[in-house]
DNA sequence: CAGGGGAATTCAAACGTTTCAATAGACCAT
DNA sequence: ATGGTCTATTGAAACGTTTGAATTCCCCTG
């Protein structure tokens, strides 16, 4: 190995400037390009080479720099979460981030929220990320049955994960919760409880889980032979106020519902305050079955019964598999389907 | 004004690839270095060339490469939200996170969003975004009196913003709530209505608001006259159970608690849970006042009586003292102090 | 008409990577 | 010695900006 000329005569200078590849090019004698394809471990590089420079990298902490890697390679380091800042959902963002978070954390891969927002072109957000290579992946959630950016990604091949399912027929990679089955079940529980005129407020027809959860409902209903109505002319996403209205109204009646079953944890809670304000008592009258993702729950009374969709799982689901659509995996096999479970009762009292 | 020689002979190229400085450079017949000067309204630039470049690029979709630009400036255009992922807030990190969102949406900068667990060195954290240039200014919520964060933030000049004041005297950015005026808020509002034996869970002792929170109490309970206790042995971010048990127990007592401050929704939750648990009825036996952040109390029966913190408001408030703060502006008069509000009563019910 | 001054523009270097193509040895077989 | 093959390394260009210094051009003054 040739060892190269003595440049380094100046022994240590004292403002300690951030390392780049020259810095260990010099201390180690190799040059730039010897020292990059070290570090990245290519089998070009004398194993002894590698390790040697590994070690001065590691010893003066050196750390690439990101800009001029991205600005060389193309790729960002970055993905990008497209989130929903118009609606209400308790511990939903939270506990989503955090699954993310949790996964990217030590990838080298970052985090971007990108509001996304149904007022303005949702298409152009997505377009202007790919165009502008502002991330390397998207997140998104709120998936409709013939998502636009769903379609538009496919189309250009960009990775990304939906949460919730498409009905294309091309695949891509998705992480849902099977609201299909969470629907039947509490058909079911209530069901069991005796109850026989059910409820169900749906979600904007567009989405695709409305659909499942719509077919649950209706399937579960009908087998079970009861009565059973899809609350009209307002959604999940309807102001709380028209909702507990719609509630009401649907109370006043001669047979008025005793078995509810809420999608959302806010929508649970407007059930139960109309159940109140209408003077029914929830446990006497109706039961109250309701979709759960954060631990509140446990701390209403009277107690509501629910079934728990793990968030923060879910959330580490798609960025691990946002990460392998990135390192080039086909979508194919890439789709996890969360089974509604029982809540983690961890004594909640 | 020399007119270039003819280089443009090719008219179109289907592929269109992204445009560069080169592109609109090579359309305008200028120079990079002058559309690059130019875009940035130089004053050097002739007033006529500063328009046709202009035009130039926004017909060619023009739009600075970030990594090139970052690479060259050392700015990032990124901003780190420190964000706590253990603890359950509710609305709070949607809301906060769609404030801040929305201020930045349209000024260049994207948030990432750092998990920022107590567990490991959140100092290491922030020398990391600092060294690393993964930011060109920090968010960072649950300030402590001392917060070894923001000391590290002043010392070395980094623009950031904290969401709660510290001890410090240099000045730095803050935004915060009074929860002092909160707390004596509370205080006032069940003594009015009567009550005279007080009870109050707080958040650790290091965090600065803790501090607020406790004077405002102790001081308007005592200015009251009135019976009060410190819930020992808990905190905010104790698990529920634990607060819980903790509640159940202190209401064991002779002469129970009629009166709770909450300054969490959760808290809230469990309080009432608790009341109910221990054969109490919220509203007679005992009233809460809690601090709300999202509208969800608005469903809660029995009624608790809140006092709106607006977090939104807040996140926006942070994002835009950020910029300021990366613009250059000293931290001097940086700092908000929201006042406990009003509920905004959208009709709730 | 030399040359000073100012306005408008351009040149070229630099930021820190990655990677293609080239080079330098070493070893082996002719 | 000559050439070939293989391994280990290096030189240099490129990614798209920004910016200090240089250049060009024109007008004006003496």
């Amino acid at each position: 190995m040739t060892r190269p000329p003595e440049t380094q005569t100046l022994p240590i200078e004292a403002p300690t400037e951030r390392p780049t590849l020259r810095t260990v090019a010099q201390a180690t004698g190799f040059s730039v390009a010897t020292v990059s394809r070290a570090l990245s471990d290519d089998p070009r590089i004398a194993l002894k080479t590698r390790k040697t420079v590994a070690e001065a990298a590691e010893r003066l902490g050196y750390v690439p720099d990101r800009a001029a890697r991205r600005l060389r390679t193309g790729r960002t380091q970055v993905v990008s979460l497209l989130l929903n800042t118009e609606h209400e959902f308790l511990g939903f963002t939270h506990e989503f981030l955090s699954g993310i978070t949790e996964v990217l954390r030590g990838t080298g891969y970052s985090v971007t929220v990108v509001p996304d927002d149904i007022g303005e072109d949702r298409l152009d957000l997505v377009r202007n990320i790919m165009r502008n290579n502002l991330a390397d992946g998207i997140l998104f959630t709120r998936t409709e049955c013939f998502d636009p950016r769903a379609r538009l990604l496919m189309e250009s091949g960009f990775p990304f994960v939906s949460h919730g399912r498409t009905d294309f027929t091309t695949p891509h990679a998705w992480v849902d919760f099977d609201n299909e089955a969470f629907a039947r079940q509490a058909v079911e529980r209530l069901v069991t409880k005796g109850r026989r005129r059910l409820s169900l407020i749906l979600p904007e027809d567009r989405f695709s889980f409305t659909q499942h959860l719509r077919y649950g409902f209706l399937s579960a209903a009908r087998a079970a032979g009861i009565e059973h109505e899809i609350v009209a002319g307002v959604t999940l996403d309807s102001p709380t106020p028209e909702i507990a209205e719609a509630l009401r109204e649907s109370r006043r009646g001669p047979t008025p519902p005793d078995g509810y079953i809420c999608v959302g944890e806010v929508t649970a809670l407007v059930t139960m305050a109309a159940l109140v304000d209408t003077g029914a008592t929830p446990g006497i009258d109706a039961d109250v079955v309701a979709k759960r993702a954060s631990p509140i729950f446990d701390n209403i009374r009277p107690r509501i019964e629910t079934v728990f969709e793990d968030l923060r799982a879910t959330g580490r689901a798609m960025a691990e598999m946002l990460l392998r659509r990135m390192a080039g995996e086909p979508p194919e096999d890439l789709h996890i389907l969360f089974k509604p479970g029982q809540p983690d009762w961890n004594g909640g009292a």
